[in-house]
DNA sequence: AAGTGGTTTAACCAAATGGTTAAACTTAAT
DNA sequence: ATTAAGTTTAACCATTTGGTTAAACCACTT
């Protein structure tokens, strides 16, 4: 096959992956993670000694990859108002993709917030870069001032909520005549479009 | 003391609340539940038959109390933006008294979606009444109309992703200069106000 | 062909898990 | 005081849990 063709290792990590979002640290059980990955039991912990190193391997990836994203903003060519709609758009990509991610990530803070005050201090890109970028914005564009800090909060909810709460909508939007799966998605990411475009005229 | 002082019973179904809106049905432990009540294991399973049954009185309780809040909306005396902020209100005093619920409710959702889809039918107060609330206003207010489920699913998210993310960000806001437990939610709320204000003049 | 190092497996193990049982305790009615 | 009903407990049980071990397997090099 291919000159890989992904290694018992990768394999491993994708599976404890699934299972560990899915059920938590807690609830995840390593036959299950074997199962999913297709392979033994000791197998799993040839790779990695224990379920703690498993479960470590995984969050780190993810605190990783949700803070590397929650920092990515457009260039500084673009007016705000542009830099922030390609904002939403990422983010509604990078939960598109990773829907589990945010409910996953919060829920082991909220059981065990100890551990994660520990690891968020080796992550190199702690600090919101969208509160900088939008006091510059106040000064070089002629826009009202507010506090960016509660506007990030702001923008994060109405970015990540619809996700977290998906497997929610997936029901209840039904009755209104929305398909999560469908058109919803998009419409929603055009109406938070909508909702902050009054901020900037 | 009191002429109950809490029956066994209660105490248990309180300690099942505490224990499995931590750690979900899959992560909770029986010993833990009893641990938490302050009885014996065996005693569980006198007065809930089965780690099921007593989820299920849990989870209920919960998913009533939770759709109960979601559409109650003031009276219709008031105009509409009133109505409007003292939902607001409402949202924010419940996720106050119960940070946990709705993480709870979303996650064992997305873990066994055709419980709740069985569970959700023999709800009474199964769809928002935001929704019917709007369409009147638009009508009998001179308001320039707009889609009244996405507007909600924004308002909803911008009240209940606060509490969600609460765990993230009592460690992030932080480096913001901010208090999650001091001024932080008042401001949010208001900045939630503000928010939703332009939609109405 | 024999050795070498990494990989995979079946067979285990002790502890923890959800659940049961039968006996003991408590309380109020007779 | 005895009965009867509900309540609580300690001692179990079978299964599942995370984890270990030693042997087998495989792809190399020599």
């Amino acid at each position: 096959m291919g000159s890989k063709d992904s290694t018992t290792e990768e394999k491993v990590l994708e599976a404890a992956k699934e299972v560990f979002m899915k059920y938590g640290l807690y609830g995840a059980r390593m036959q299950d993670i074997a199962d999913t990955a297709g392979i033994n039991k000791a197998l799993l912990h040839y790779y990695f000694r224990s379920k703690e190193k498993l479960f470590d391997a995984v969050f780190d990836g993810a605190l990783e990859k949700y803070f590397a994203q929650m920092t990515v903003i457009g260039d500084k060519s673009m007016p705000i108002k542009e830099r922030l709609m390609q904002y939403v758009d990422n983010m509604f990509e990078f939960f598109s993709e990773y829907p589990q991610m945010s409910m996953f990530i919060i829920k082991e803070i909220s059981i065990n917030p100890e551990m994660f005050y520990e690891k968020v201090k080796s992550l190199k890109t702690q600090k919101s870069l969208l509160v900088p970028t939008l006091q510059e914005a106040f000064i070089n564009e002629k826009i009202e001032p507010f506090d960016p800090v509660l506007f990030m909060v702001n923008l994060h909810s109405l970015c990540a909520y619809p996700f977290l709460a998906s497997p929610l909508y997936k029901v209840m939007l039904k009755k209104h005549g929305y398909d999560w799966d469908g058109e919803a998605k998009d419409k929603i990411k055009q109406s938070v479009k909508d909702f902050i475009s009054f901020k900037f005229q």
